[in-house]
DNA sequence: CAGTGGTCTAGACCACCGA
DNA sequence: CGGTGGTCTAGACCACTGG
């Protein structure tokens, strides 16, 4: 079998060969959305390697979106071009040490609420009944950068009342209890409430980003969070490669 | 080998199985974040499949990030957890019409401009280069819904100003005369300019979601482009499940 | 060194699609 | 029906990690 290029070990696998090779093809435009991309057995021939390897590297490239498979029809040059950014669900508090600041907290409140209408919906619980509430402020270097509201379903966390959330941001000590199974997000931008733009310290005109997220842990709606960043010095960003 | 239920032809793939299995365990807490993840070898034995199915369900959930491999060491259970949004790079006029509205369009500037110094650097030209531009009104069933403030390396789309963006958006345009390899965005709250607030026909005082995003084809850095989403009527959201 | 994951092969059977 | 992709096997060699 007229094997890769085997003079060196491996300069790269030949599953890796394979996804530039189709991925330059389009690149270069010789490929245009909905044409078709060789059959597995064409690209075989021409590589000279196994078919799993070749099925391997189509389908990590139908996985990236860079291609569309369909069974028993083929695989075509996909129309729409994806952007994934990965946002990591991650603790605030590794988030600011990794920028080399000091990150405090201040809790403003923490109560037990009586579901209203729409928590319950939310949650999937009773109206009235209890659910846990945390309201906490943020600082990065003594400067505020996030309002943190939320609200915890007490099945899947009964101790949150009692964490010390000085030491453990409610992030990871749900991350914790509360393993996690499902989770969605949205960002948009807003005003800031009255409390809001007090505790940020910003005036009430100056809009924020606010992620609202929701997680699931096993049969609960674990919690649901409303975070607020202050102004125009925060952004979601991401990139992406062919 | 003692193999997986066959009764059933095949209920679900045998490696989604075990994906199925090593989430299962993660999401029950009894695997926690750090903790180490069975070898290949013993899931092979556990399941009686052969290595290379437990290897690709291994691998996708690397993929996914549920858990980490370090070659030579082994897999442990991820520590961070991954909210994948995949937003799609897509026409604005096919997402309006996916939604069963009208979409149309109104050109208000289409010229070109000499690079200034920040124009410049982006687009690695000098100083007073030509550089296209090119500020689009959309509408959603006559509703002002996203302001495109644009600019087009000649290099990478010598026709644009040609292109009849009544009929094909820019994003298209772009996407097919100069084929996508590489694009960064940021997404932003702001208020909005006098003139978007103009175009959009909202106050200045309600904020906007703004997303700038340059995109890259080939040798050239092909576009950047401002667009303004009017008020709180647009989110950028997303899922992820374990 | 033994154990891990990373890659690869040369077959195989199946479900699905379009002609 | 032939061609496509989806899955799977039972081996193999390698690079890397740890003790």
């Amino acid at each position: 079998m007229p094997a890769l290029s085997k003079l060196k070990p491996t300069p790269l696998p030949a599953y890796e060969q394979v996804k530039a090779f189709v991925k330059a093809q389009i690149t270069l435009g010789h490929w245009r959305p909905g044409n078709p991309v060789p059959s597995e057995a064409a690209l075989q021939q021409q590589f000279g390697v196994s078919r799993m390897t070749i099925n391997r590297a189509v389908k990590e490239l139908a996985v990236e979106g860079v291609v569309t498979r369909v069974q028993g029809s083929g695989t075509v040059v996909a129309q729409l071009h994806r952007i994934s950014s990965t946002l990591a669900l991650r603790d605030i508090h590794e988030e600011v040490l990794e920028r080399g600041h000091a990150h405090t907290v201040r809790v403003m409140q923490l109560d037990t609420v009586r579901a209203d209408k729409a928590l319950a919906s939310t949650f999937k619980l009773r109206v009235g009944a209890p659910v846990f509430h945390s309201l906490l402020l943020h600082f990065e270097n003594g400067v505020a950068i996030q309002v943190e509201d939320r609200y915890v379903n007490p099945a899947s966390a009964p101790d949150y009342l009692g964490a010390d959330f000085d030491t453990v941001t409610p992030t990871r000590y749900l991350l914790e209890h509360a393993p996690l199974t499902e989770a969605s997000y949205s960002i948009e931008a807003c005003l800031p409430s009255a409390q809001e733009a007090k505790f940020l310290g910003i005036a009430r005109s100056e809009p924020c980003l606010v992620m609202t997220r929701c997680t699931v842990s096993g049969p609960h709606v674990a919690s649901w969070v409303r975070l607020v960043y202050p102004g125009m010095r925060y952004s979601f960003g991401g990139k992406f490669q062919l």
